[in-house]
DNA sequence: CACGCTAAGCGCGCCGCCGCACATACAAGA
DNA sequence: TCTTGTATGTGCGGCGGCGCGCTTAGCGTG
């Protein structure tokens, strides 16, 4: 990779990408989570995939396109390696490992943006509560990370109260704890078990194409 | 592209491709319809994809990966092209223009997945069925075309009534209309005006995309 | 022409999530 | 300490879709 891969931190709430708009850097996630969102109006969204060290923000580009299809927020404040996207390209259509293992994560990420899609129509708001909390932790490497209900909202797409309703039950039956943005697992494998098994099924396709 | 393009015929209901299933053969349609499907379970499944004519089914393979993320079943009857999974990796890795193609129509496809994903989250059961139609419609290049009550359950994750339900509505409308297995759009506008913006949010990226 | 099969229609009680409105609680700053 | 803002909790009526079971209607076949 060149030097032109900058290390930049990311706060919290940053938009990378609005679906319509144009690519202008490519950035890799070194502590910091990225959020993938898709809306159907001004208000109602739902993230249709996540981003951590794994992978990359800005695929579209990698596929030749230079806008994104999908709204990118940082979920998870934190570091990240970016690079413009001109020279990017330079450098992506010489190294072809790099090709091979974008591809593969794009596949990867095709994979979970389609299990998120019937997960969204067949699982419950505590099962997919369930399901985003041990996803966001396995990413940003640690049980414990600040989310607010409201954020958890927009990401789920659902109420506030909904959010509200399902990690207090989460809470009651000692899976999870939280106070005013911090959240934090404290049974990692009872919240496995009350998450719906769109968990495992992503899981393991990650680790199928060694991700 | 090379002589092992055979010309196919596919019937209804064939699958093509299952989960976790390797990925034998690559096709490009030409008048039949494919669907992706992705389950949660053994019967619940919902349409997360659909290819016809202007894209092809395989398309992890061409993302380096031999094996299928989803179920891909024959939903509309008719010919493709077919082309055995070595050989079109040979063509591929040597044809820029269609890696240029097949990568942007894999930006396409998951766009519409993504679109998918949010339009199962938020839009009632009559606007998905309209907008399932339309898309259909515009595949098959008719506004007739076989297709059961059942079969569209199966496609929208729902239960049978419900596809009974909204399609009598949408019939009562004077939108559609059908008996035993073949429906006909009989006012393409108003259906499109029955559907979510979910129809025209696809088509414009597929348009965008030359595809 | 009678039978069986598949497609489509209907009723009912139930439940999860909706919108809306309001209530509490903790935190930071003036 | 008081104020303001943000985070979280609660109540309620409504509705869309669910599971279940049953009915009706074409169509093909023997």
């Amino acid at each position: 990779m060149s030097e032109q891969l900058v290390p930049v931190s990311l706060k919290f709430g940053r938009v990378l990408y609005e679906p319509g708009k144009p690519i202008r850097h490519v950035y890799f996630p070194l502590t910091c989570l990225v959020s993938l969102l898709t809306a159907v109006d001004k208000r109602r969204t739902v993230e249709v995939g996540m981003v951590g060290s794994e992978g990359m923000a800005g695929m579209p580009f990698i596929l030749g396109v230079g806008v994104s299809g999908v709204r990118a927020i940082v979920q998870g404040a934190g570091d990240a390696l970016r690079m413009a996207a001109r020279p990017f390209r330079v450098e992506f259509d010489r190294n072809a490992a790099l090709q091979h293992a974008l591809y593969r994560y794009t596949y990867a990420l095709m994979a979970q943006i389609s299990q998120t899609a019937a997960c969204n129509r067949f699982h419950d708001t505590e099962e997919r509560l369930a399901r985003w909390l041990l996803m966001t932790s396995d990413r940003v490497g640690s049980a414990r990370f600040p989310v607010t209900h409201e954020f958890l909202a927009h990401m789920l797409g659902l109420r506030r109260v909904g959010i509200t309703e399902a990690a207090s039950a989460l809470k009651r039956r000692k899976l999870i704890d939280y106070t005013r943005g911090q959240l934090q697992i404290l049974d990692m494998k009872g919240l496995k078990r009350a998450s719906c098994s769109c968990y495992k099924i992503v899981k393991a396709v990650f680790e199928r194409a060694q991700l």
